[in-house]
DNA sequence: ATCCAGGCTAAGCGCTCGCTTACAATCCTC
DNA sequence: GAGGATTGTAAGCGAGCGCTTAGCCTGGAT
């Protein structure tokens, strides 16, 4: 049975509609930035009076929140289960370069609000999502260190080394799109890859 | 004898106050985006009456042009030089990868604009910087094909591969800062290694 | 049968936006 | 030193923005 798209994205949002206010804002904020869409794109694409909106975000940011601290935690927890899962460091970097890049792609609106609309958040909620980004470089940063003592890897810096993994993947967000060749499952394997062999892995998991 | 900043970005464009005019836009574009810059921003940064962009570009659509057509054409001259520069795959891959990745961490403001405002043009003006985008893009493919030919390279996809080269770069305009403690020039040497053990380099250029 | 909370709309308020107009100052040419 | 081109400003226009208000409709508890 197929469940709706809002439904998978945000099972614990109500109602439905809020939801599909969501999905509107996602594809309005991917394709032209959130200044420069306006509510009334949003409340027109969810098919629905600019006023209902206010129903159930008390301002444009706060939809803006709502998407972008839900991406960033999707993206944390499976970042953070990739890395619980594996039983070495290669095999963690693998599996987290494949499932954080396959997922900016398969969800590239999402994505792209995500890695390039948090500047928009108001303070206080761009502090939220901050915490949150913070960690998941830390998970990547911490599995390349162990690699490193482990000689498992062999690069200068592990700073720069999961900088440059990540971006990896975030930049996936911004070129990717539905008509791509490759599906998000091929190039998150290809990536997952291409950045052991950066890292210098010894046995490539 | 040093030159103002305004001077060596654009040598070519006169007067002095329409450069400051296009500092200005650079540094409100990068910092808040194109759509969330007023005007008056602008003018105002520039030192000037919110008029006087006027007198210089016909809107701020055109000045937005301005600067990332002048972005792109520098990005793409820089590629194409260490294209030339070199002899063999390898240590061409090398020289763009250290060129166009220091570039966009010394310019990262112009390379913000570059990379994340091009959405922001209107269709006419996209097009021509969209060619120049794809130019540079055709080098790093060539030069990848050109490598797995003489088995230089090894990696299953060579667009791929100029994806992942390229997206190491771009990325950089997204977190590179002014109290970055790798200077633009390590790091582009840092991420030069970086590529070519991506490809999977036979012989360390 | 009644009531009311939740969900939604029509209308519009106050403000700021990109840009224009009318005009002034300065500089180069002859 | 007259006249035109260039470079700037003060003021403000029309449009569209985020958001509010007042009120209607519907479903479920009493």
């Amino acid at each position: 049975m197929t469940v709706s798209l809002t439904a998978e994205l945000w099972p614990d949002v109500q109602p439905e509609t809020a939801r599909r206010l969501m999905l509107a804002g996602v594809e309005s904020f991917a394709r032209r930035g959130y200044h420069a869409t306006t509510t009334r794109d949003i409340a027109g694409n969810a098919g629905m009076s600019p006023a209902a909106l206010y129903v159930h975000f008390p301002s444009k940011a706060a939809l803006l929140f709502a998407i972008s601290r839900s991406g960033h935690e999707q993206a944390l927890a499976l970042v953070e289960a990739a890395a619980n899962d594996a039983d070495s460091p290669a095999t963690a970097l693998r599996q987290i370069v494949e499932r954080f890049t396959s997922w900016h792609a398969r969800r590239h609106m999402v994505a792209r609000v995500v890695q390039y609309e948090l500047g928009a958040l108001p303070d206080r909620e761009y502090e939220v999502v901050a915490g949150l980004r913070r960690r998941i470089e830390q998970i990547v940063r911490d599995i390349i260190e162990s690699g490193l003592a482990t000689g498992d890897f062999q690069v200068a810096d592990a700073h720069t080394a999961a900088r440059a993994i990540l971006s990896l993947g975030i930049d996936v967000a911004r070129w990717y799109s539905d008509r791509a060749k490759k599906s998000p499952a091929a190039l998150g394997q290809e990536y997952g890859e291409l950045a052991l062999r950066m890292l210098g892995a010894r046995t490539i998991a």
